[in-house]
DNA sequence: CCAAAAGTGTTCGATTTACACCCATGT
DNA sequence: ACATGGGTGTAAATCGAACACTTTTGG
């Protein structure tokens, strides 16, 4: 029951043996950096999705897969960022204690093999979502970045390494692009950036850099958000987009002003 | 034999399953970058030093444990750059004939196994390496990175992959630190970071760049080289160079002038 | 009318870039 | 003497940081 819960078939010998993917899947709503957790009723702690790979699958194959079951989504924008191999980064007691309170069948002991994690974070338009809890028991759910609960093994660790990456990258990470919706305004964009770089940016020198770099198109719209003037709705011009990213340019030569 | 050569002991239970580590050994000598790359004199192509992981090792251990029985140093600098999945990167054909040529016993045929492979740079000073051939018939020796010799798999990719990452994050690493000995002159700090850049740099700039940012010290000493004014030697401030790396902080905030 | 937040523009100083000029050395 | 490449300096252009002023909207 608990192999199908962490996301394990009956026939593990189709798998690459100890061998995981762990997805850190990130998206942005109400102002708040969020990341797609799941668990299940019978267990105390959050889990980051992801899962085995096929033997005859890719590893970004694999992770695709990961990601179409929990998000319905497909093309997802994906990058490993880290392979994580501690040979204590499975608690050994946890993993035994675990098969015993959940009376898991004989032959179980692989359970408590070393596994490496391959970690991949994926950059996902929040409302695009649609979230597929594969079995009963088991909930999925987003959790803010900064409010999240007590995660399995090393999960919250792999999170973390997911953040550092973008933000030593920012400039060479579509995260605008990929988290937000095809409108959107100035000052959400700088929300994302914000919350990547874990401080607030000024928002009048931060428009004018953006638009600078050419990627934004104006539109003839608002939209109504408080009591003030309501800000422009901008959206992206893809082929820039793309084409800056295949080229290998910076986005933003950001001097985190 | 060939298992010897490939790095493996007889007792292959002893390691974790279809992993290895693949380390781009990197220095710096007569003004150009070069990989330590090994091979067998019964095998006609190159390979990247490497291995497989004990059971109850960590990776990073297997990391340096390879590194030390190929250049005989400890406390290398070392990063995880990427980890290769794809389930043709090694050719089962090319492998099945590698069996029947060398006449490999039976149950060789973990060998054709699919292997995920994480990849590790290393930056080494050139002149500390001592190259140890661990068996007969093999050879371990520099390479310059502009002109490599046919090499095992993919394992020129990972080559290309290892300096891309470094080109990307070349404001964070201390390839100047760990490439360079002890004193150095700027031209040769430049001829680095023109290395890695692919493109040449304004001399007297880089030399102003360098310099402000207060890692190094002049030594009154000069070098002599050539049919023109010999240039100081420097030397770099260890103390501040490992704050500098603990904190996070860019050593250079480069805009690839 | 006021608070809140958006849009636009300006100033000042720091940084980057592109050079000019002199210096030391081997042939 | 001169070609080569190092060391220092400087002016112009660019960029970033900080901030002033105006606009719009809901309450």
């Amino acid at each position: 029951m608990l192999r199908t819960a962490f996301g394990l078939s009956d026939s593990k010998n189709d798998y690459l043996p100890g061998i995981s993917v762990d997805c850190v899947i990130l998206g942005f709503f109400e102002g708040s950096l969020r990341v797609l957790l799941n668990k299940y009723d019978s267990y105390d702690k959050w889990l980051l999705p992801g899962g085995l790979v096929f033997r005859d699958e890719s590893i970004e194959d694999a992770v695709d897969r990961h990601l179409k079951s929990r998000t319905g989504l497909r093309d997802i924008y994906t990058k490993q960022f880290y392979t994580f191999g501690a040979h204590d980064r499975i608690n050994v007691e946890e993993q035994k204690s675990i098969i015993n309170q959940y009376n898991l069948p004989e032959g179980s002991d692989w359970f408590i093999n070393r596994f490496v994690g391959i970690g991949y974070y994926a950059l996902v338009e929040y409302s695009k979502v649609q979230i597929y809890s594969e079995n009963e028991g088991e909930t999925v759910s987003w959790h803010t970045i900064n409010n999240l609960p007590a995660l399995y093994a090393d999960h919250k660790h792999i999170i973390q390494k997911a953040l550092d990456d973008i933000y030593y990258q920012i400039g060479f990470v579509p995260i605008g692009y990929e988290l937000l919706p095809d409108k959107f305004t100035m000052p959400e964009l700088r929300q994302v950036y914000e919350s990547f770089l874990g401080k607030e940016l000024d928002r009048r020198n931060f428009q004018r850099k953006m638009l600078s770099i050419g990627l934004f198109e104006k539109l003839n719209e608002t939209r109504k958000v408080g009591a003030h003037k309501a800000p422009n709705l901008y959206s992206f011009n893809k082929e820039r987009y793309t084409e800056a990213l295949n080229q290998g340019l910076q986005l933003i030569d950001w001097k985190f002003s």
